[in-house]
DNA sequence: CAGTTGACACAAG
DNA sequence: GCTTGTGCCAACT
């Protein structure tokens, strides 16, 4: 495997990291800022390097939890104050990202 | 170089 | 509002 990871991963990890406490993006959103596309490639990006990132902050369109992470990320928005709506879903609930969707 | 994968987004039914 | 299908992008095999 390769020892030294492409700069678009850098620049994922430096965008979310650049996100405020009690703010949230969305994956297509990251990747725009970035000038792609590829919200694909943000999850990629963080599935691999997101350890080291508030990955919490980045979410999927309509303000939903990463898929199979949601139950590690819930906590998470709690403790920084984020907005979220508990659902019957069996994520258990969503992010009110109409109020805190962040915006570069 | 071609194929597969993935913590996605959007359109249509 | 939910499910299914298609499209995009970058990394890995």
């Amino acid at each position: 495997m390769p020892q030294h990871p492409a700069g678009f991963v850098e620049a994922v990890l430096a965008v979310v990291d650049d996100i405020p406490p009690g703010c949230v993006a969305t994956y297509g959103d990251v990747a725009a800022i970035l000038g792609s596309r590829g919200a694909r490639a943000v999850g990629q990006v963080m599935a691999r390097y997101g350890s080291e990132v508030p990955w919490w902050r980045v979410v999927r369109a309509g303000g939903r939890p990463p898929a199979g992470h949601a139950a590690a990320a819930r906590p998470r928005y709690e403790a920084e104050g984020t907005p979220i709506v508990a659902t019957s879903d069996d994520d258990g609930y969503r992010i009110a990202i109409a109020r805190c969707r962040w915006r570069p």
